[in-house]
DNA sequence: GACGCCCGGGGAACCGGTTTCAGAGAGCGG
DNA sequence: CCGCTCTCTGAAACCGGTTCCCCGGGCGTC
């Protein structure tokens, strides 16, 4: 409740002095520094967020879209981005975009009309669009690349290849993978890096899909998997619960007939029956770093660069040898 | 970046009149309504939220406090709030507590002052502690009652009285419930709930924990329930999932030698082995409830009132009638 | 000793809306 | 035809910070 002008006036200082007392204190002299940060903390002064912004043109509000917060994947960004925003005394504007492009289009605009700039997680929209929001106001990409646009990126193929090659050692020869949602960047990339890794090995690679990354979906992709595959990797970590869900079913044994594999990790995982091997995506990481290059661009301080950051393999009890069928 | 002083002087009218206009449409003549949304349109207004703010003292921010991401639990309440703010064109922002009481004073104190009223998530602070929140600004309880205060709540009564019918009517006279941590509130609510019902039908109920609501700390109980129990309930979904893994590794076949319930549901339940009965908590709408009242709150025209939301009980494949031992 | 420079601080403008207050004009009754 | 009231509009104040511009004083230098 108490302003700039009571703590000026009980310092004996004018406004501009208190300003720049508490906001830029190197242009003041350490007395009268000392004086008003007294009177300040005696007065529990709270600098109106709203007021500095209006002057300022900063709100310290960071706009965050995601997809959907019903994937358990998200919830670790949404709290390395929290924690990242938090250091910086800036707020977090979150909304959820369903994977709708238009919605995401919206949504965009509307934060950032509001925050000083927007982070996209694994964004629908064209590379157009993007390109059209990042124009717009200081933007980052997570989980996508458009050009050179800055971006955090888990790093599909590198996750794709350490998958391949632990299924390939233990000597697999025809994996199948179940693609996700048509478009979706790390889906394309995932898959371009296990057919070259695969076709290197002079091993076989049969797609499958593009599927909705859902439970059902996974279902209903466990009884149309390839003859000849002796292990399958799901795109993510719903569809590879649907598909052990769907063998389960159909009374095949994982790993014994099938290994499974998924392209992320879910805490459940552990807990599945059997365990299923998958990709932990450092995700709380992708999302700190997300924010911290978004108010480097904020202060004019930032880079146009993408930052990679490389998955960790978990290997459970999904994932054996072939067995001799 | 058009403001609303070239649209006033698009329109040939004045700054006062343009503002009247397109907040306050009645108090000006249908042709000058007309005349100025017109001028807004072509121009592409968008009125300075940080500039409204400062005036009305509304920021149109809505502070959600909720104890962690990483439970799956709080995705769709999340969810639900966001739909319910983007209705009233508000912005939410959100903030983790990690169930620290302190950390959770602290974000609703930084968060009030920017925000025009808080949701707080089955928040861990003191009685005391959210009275005084309360004072301060509007504030919504979710999963919490404390005297008077405005809140919603998932019925914890209703939804363990719901989970004890189901059991006793299969025919179990001992069940085990593996309490949460302690000092929750639902935990206390859905244990004297059980309790009172087990105890109403002549059964007997068996309390274990308090636990931390955590995979591992359910592993832990599966090895220490007590042995006359038949059929064993989970404070929340990780506890259960725990408990299952728990049970499994032990050798007892559910829902043979045991039946297993949880307190709250998961998407992953449906896909365990054997699918787990569960309470599925309509957390959705409770987040979007909560988020409706706050701004009602705000509006002045909210009330100090308790809603309540019945919990849905899905029976799935982990519960039956005991086995004969 | 005078001049110029640099530094710290004060007054006032400003950001972009909302709201108060007063005045102009129209409509109506006496 | 006058005067009153009611409605709509405009000028200006205001919200609470930040920043521009200018002034005064201390110090160094010629």
């Amino acid at each position: 409740m108490a302003t700039l002008a009571d703590v000026a006036r009980a310092a004996g200082v004018s406004k501009a002095t208190a300003s720049r007392a508490l906001t830029r204190p190197e242009m003041v002299t350490e007395a009268t520094r000392a004086k008003v940060r007294a009177a300040a903390a005696s007065l529990g002064f709270q600098p109106n967020r709203s007021a500095r912004a209006l002057t300022t043109g900063r709100t310290g509000l960071i706009g965050l879209i995601v997809p959907t917060l019903a994937n358990p994947f998200f919830s670790p960004l949404v709290l390395g981005a929290q924690r990242a925003a938090e250091e910086a005394d800036a707020h977090l504007l979150i909304s959820v975009s369903e994977a709708d492009a238009d919605r995401e289009a919206a949504l965009a605009a509307r934060l950032g009309e509001q925050a000083d700039g927007v982070v996209m997680v694994a964004p629908v929209g064209t590379d157009a669009a993007l390109r059209e929001h990042a124009r717009q106001r200081p933007l980052i990409l997570v989980d996508r690349r458009v050009g050179r646009l800055p971006a955090v990126v888990l790093d599909a193929e590198e996750g794709a290849t350490r998958l391949a090659d632990h299924l390939l050692e233990l000597g697999h020869r025809d994996l199948a993978y179940i693609s996700g949602p048509p478009g979706s960047w790390s889906d394309t990339h995932r898959r371009a890096a296990l057919a070259e890794r695969t076709a290197a090995a002079g091993a076989r690679l049969h797609v499958r899909g593009p599927l909705p990354p859902t439970f059902d979906a996974g279902i209903a992709a466990a009884s149309r998997l390839p003859a000849e595959a002796t292990a399958v990797l799901g795109y993510n970590s719903y569809l590879t619960l649907g598909l052990l869900h769907g063998l389960r079913a159909a009374g095949r044994r994982v790993p014994d007939d099938l290994s499974v594999a998924a392209g992320d990790d879910l805490t459940a995982f552990a807990a599945t029956d059997p365990p299923v091997t998958a990709l932990a995506l450092p995700v709380e990481e992708a999302g700190a770093t997300a924010v911290r290059r978004l108010l480097d661009l904020c202060a004019g301080t930032g880079t146009r660069t993408t930052t990679r950051l490389a998955p960790r393999l978990e290997v459970r009890a999904s994932t054996g040898p072939p067995g001799d069928r």
